[in-house]
DNA sequence: TCGGATATTATGTGCAGACATATTAGCGCC
DNA sequence: GGCGCTAATATGTCTGCACATAATATCCGA
């Protein structure tokens, strides 16, 4: 028997499977659906707002709810910290600050962080170990302008980790290529030079201000994956 | 003025982000917070589980709701269809169909879609073009059982889009690797062998049986970005 | 003191009704 | 026919209430 909001969800998404909906075409009304089920438009609604959020259903006011005709499937990724990622793979964490410095970053640095010319920023490197292996080596420049004082000692205290503790919560944008190494990168990862690195980078803010940007050089081997 | 739930869910963020409730503390329950912003306690609940389901609170019946201590952010990302990809970014779209053939799959292709040794695939090299150049390059396996006949020359259609509309919609996973271009990709992405190359891999399924395995190499410079 | 039954509590879900809002369809007018 | 206003309509959101469910806290007896 159906019933509850994800009860609807799954029969609604069986009649897509099965095409009694076919794709482009338009669905009953939630009222309609409501009455057929027997529950409250209120469920109903909860029902097909996750499946619009899923990209399977398009809605729009008046016009009604549609089968998408060419579904974006929505994968969702989980960003843990680093060292929640190594440990989730059953290793030991470990991490070693390669370089600490400031100065004015260099002028692309600059404008993604949004600082002005003079401004100067901490620049870390970081390589972090997988049961003492090369896992990541991270690239990260901080804007210390909006750095909670006093800033801890990045060789005890992983930057990464500092930061989702310490800073406010933010907006960004994260991006995934794939590169080869650099002299700096093969160097550090033990790996050939031009080997191809799976690469994150991101960009994080307050409301107002940069607060890091960073790049990750994946040791070979890594696999982002999730399920759709 | 706060008010609906999308402004409960902005006041909240903000007095997370400012420590009036810093990470591990538990926030007031959805009465209190009903009544301090006079809204009812289905509206806090909608904003709280928004900021839940993003990762930013956790919350448990009985227990409460407390600000996440270390948040695993969770990106979203949109997997269109290639062609979509392709024209979003102002390109003409294209493809040519490289190879079709059929036979048994080799043994880790068979696992990975859940086929017996003796079973029959479908397997196809596609190359898509964007203004005419090598954008990806597609390898696929088709599970021809569970495929709805007639099957259509995919010569002229793409067996990305043909499936997507033609398909049940499906669950599945998805992976994200660096590697070095092989020969045969090398070749036909007209890039130097060992070139860093971003791939996607896709299992997907029906409720019961294996749909395709697909693997995407992207041309160098691709870049699978997100807001977070 | 310990273990287990029981009460308490915060979230999860549901209902019925209401109003808001975006968008479309239709109508009238030129 | 084309344009602009208006009415109709489906979804979006909210309220106030209720009960379900899970997890914790408490109490009681051995």
């Amino acid at each position: 028997m159906i019933s509850g909001w994800e009860g609807i969800r799954e029969e609604v998404l069986r009649r897509i499977r099965v095409r009694d909906w076919p794709p482009g075409v338009t669905i009953p009304t939630e009222e309609e659906l409501a009455v057929e089920f027997g529950v409250a438009r209120a469920t109903v609604n909860r029902a097909l707002r996750e499946l619009a959020g899923a990209g399977v259903l398009e809605r729009r006011r008046k016009a009604g709810t549609r089968v998408a005709l060419l579904p974006v499937r929505k994968a969702t990724l989980d960003i843990p910290v680093i060292r929640q990622e190594v440990e989730a793979r059953g290793q030991a964490h470990g991490f070693t600050l390669l370089t600490r410095t400031e100065g004015a970053p260099p002028v692309p640095v600059a404008s993604r962080l949004g600082l002005g010319p003079s401004a100067r920023a901490i620049y870390l490197e970081t390589l972090h170990l997988a049961d003492g292996r090369p896992f990541v080596f991270e690239t990260r420049w901080l804007n210390p302008a909006v750095l909670p004082a006093p800033l801890p000692d990045f060789a005890v205290v992983s930057a990464n980790e500092w930061l989702v503790a310490h800073v406010a919560y933010e907006t960004g944008d994260i991006a995934f290529t794939a590169e080869g190494a650099g002299t700096r990168e093969a160097a550090v990862l033990g790996v050939a030079e031009g080997a191809a690195l799976f690469v994150t980078e991101r960009t994080t803010w307050t409301a107002e201000a940069a607060i890091t940007l960073v790049r990750l050089a994946h040791a070979p081997g890594y696999r982002l994956q999730t399920m759709i």
